[in-house]
DNA sequence: CTGTTAGCGCCTTCAT
DNA sequence: ATGAAGGCGCTAACAG
């Protein structure tokens, strides 16, 4: 069924099949026969052959390291709520942080003009060593989240990890603790800043920086706390790279018979639904991966509707709850 | 850049490119000539030129409630693991649980010809009561997981729930608990077969069938428990619907200083990562979300293949960890 | 306002 | 093996 048979059916030609679907003005009686025949037969329209002509199939992507993890399907989601109602499919790729996979992805949806494409995470950055690729990107509104990339068409929305940490420490300082640990999660370029964030302030304030690193995430905060109690180093408080990671000191800290928030506090990174999934409810910097994953969206409705948008720039909020 | 573009420059005509491209046999002088130019410009072919042709965009759609719950970001995750490598580009539709959200993608999909879908959930098979959808479907592969749908070709692979509480229940009663408490999330389809797997094996033992309900996560299993603890009755054991209802039921039991999994074991159900998130670790039953996932996009797969494929059942596996 | 016609970029017979 | 021509389903100019 196309838009040929609705046509000769109605009784009329195709252009007025065409305007009709399109909603330009067309002849009441015609409509109403147009209409019939529609509905008929259930006729929806190609978007294939509509995509042909507008070059536009009216899908964007999502960019992310891996689904799984609860910050990257949270920006999925949002940014599906948003533009899936405006008409637009989203398409989801997840590149493991894999630089051949996501070559891949991207070659894949240049294929089908894609309308643009958001990426989640600094890591992407790494396309920038991609000359090539990137001017092919260079006609694509495309948006990144805590990254930058150097296309014509590309914007950031940023959320300062680095003040994030800073919050947080100078939060724990004000409160009066003086032996603040901290557990950073990895070595990216986002846990560097914000390991930086709380070493800045540390020495601001003329107190000791305790930087542990590790590379999982329950039991990495698990044993790095297990390990500082063992050191018998003074602590009065804890900041994690990760909520999860904070997760796991809360753990630890609650078996050492340790009244967290107490005698100790933890202070975690994301402001997760993990944060709830602990007791006591723990403290943590709001990265508002929400916000910005929204954000992004309507960024890239507004490129695509051709405006002119520069980067933006959001403040994590500490998101104070019972572990500190 | 088009297919003439490339022919022109290469001298041949644009049969020739298109053979070309599709790896047909053409004389080597020029496949040279053809695969020098398309390098020269990074010619790519049009997916929608080529999906105008084949009626195919290459493209499947995951049909979820939600992506923030790790379920089903996890189901979508492993499908576009098993299908994006073979060049389909996987669309994401979070319904919400809403019928006109749900037909709204429905249409979306249909109108790009999407070449499957892959409906996670039982909630999805509300769809049987929209006979007129269900026929346009009718041509579609289909693939639902832990769902039904009357279409020509649509194919289920179901994980037996109820087994899976047998499973649990049946542990522990042969580990010599006897009595085993049931916290039971929500009131879905899902929840109340599992609900009935634990209810049949007390009764089949001749034990206590004790079932209390929550429509909460962690809280629900931490205030379940409380009130549990508070009426003073026999407890050695209690199994959860939800492994974060049972993270909730952990945590009371430990701030009543009671030894989860000594004194009183504790079951969840998903074997989710928030398993591996508590102290002790928890004993949940796995629902092989990853498996019945893959297995979906392989089926689906199958199917684009020509393949007649029936119904697929798998068995839910305890999990043994810590807690119980 | 309506209909005719020429593309959009590719694949696929069908001759050559 | 190669090329010419028609068609996939729709939109957009252009006449009428």
């Amino acid at each position: 069924m196309n838009i040929y048979d609705i046509a000769k059916e109605a009784n009329v030609s195709i252009s007025t099949v065409s305007k009709y679907l399109n909603n330009k003005n067309i002849r009441p009686e015609l409509k109403e026969r147009v209409e019939a025949v529609i509905k008929k037969y259930n006729y929806v329209p190609s978007a294939i052959a509509q995509g042909l002509v507008s070059k536009s199939m009216k899908t964007i992507a999502v960019m992310v390291v891996d689904l799984r993890f609860p910050h990257y399907s949270t920006a999925a989601f949002k940014i599906d709520m948003t533009l899936s109602p405006l008409g637009y499919r989203v398409i989801i790729c997840n590149t493991l942080g894999d630089v051949k996979n996501s070559l891949k992805y991207i070659e894949s949806l240049l294929k089908i003009n894609i309308d643009g494409i958001i990426f989640i995470g600094s890591i992407f950055n790494f396309l920038n060593n991609f000359p090539a690729l990137l001017k092919r990107l260079d006609n694509i509104p495309i948006v990144c989240n805590n990254g930058k990339l150097n296309t014509k068409r590309a914007v950031s929305v940023f959320v300062d990890d680095k003040l994030g940490m800073q919050k947080a420490s100078e939060y724990l300082v004000k409160k009066g603790r003086k032996n603040i640990h901290y557990i950073q999660y990895l070595d990216t370029t986002s846990s560097n800043l914000k390991a930086s964030g709380y070493k800045e302030t540390m020495e601001k304030y003329g107190l000791p920086v305790k930087i542990y690193h590790t590379t999982e995430f329950f039991d990495g905060g698990y044993d790095s706390m297990t390990n500082i109690l063992k050191s018998k180093e003074k602590i009065d408080a804890v900041i994690c790279g990760e909520d999860l990671v904070a997760m796991g000191a809360i753990s630890c800290l609650k078996e050492a018979n340790i009244a967290v928030g107490k005698e100790v506090d933890v202070i975690g990174y994301n402001a997760s639904e993990y944060t709830n999934l602990c007791a006591p409810r723990m403290t943590s910097v709001d990265n508002l991966i929400e916000k910005t994953s929204e954000e992004s969206a309507l960024v890239l409705l507004k490129m695509l509707d051709g405006e002119d948008i520069k980067d933006i720039n959001l403040e994590p909020i500490l998101c104070i709850k019972d572990s500190a």
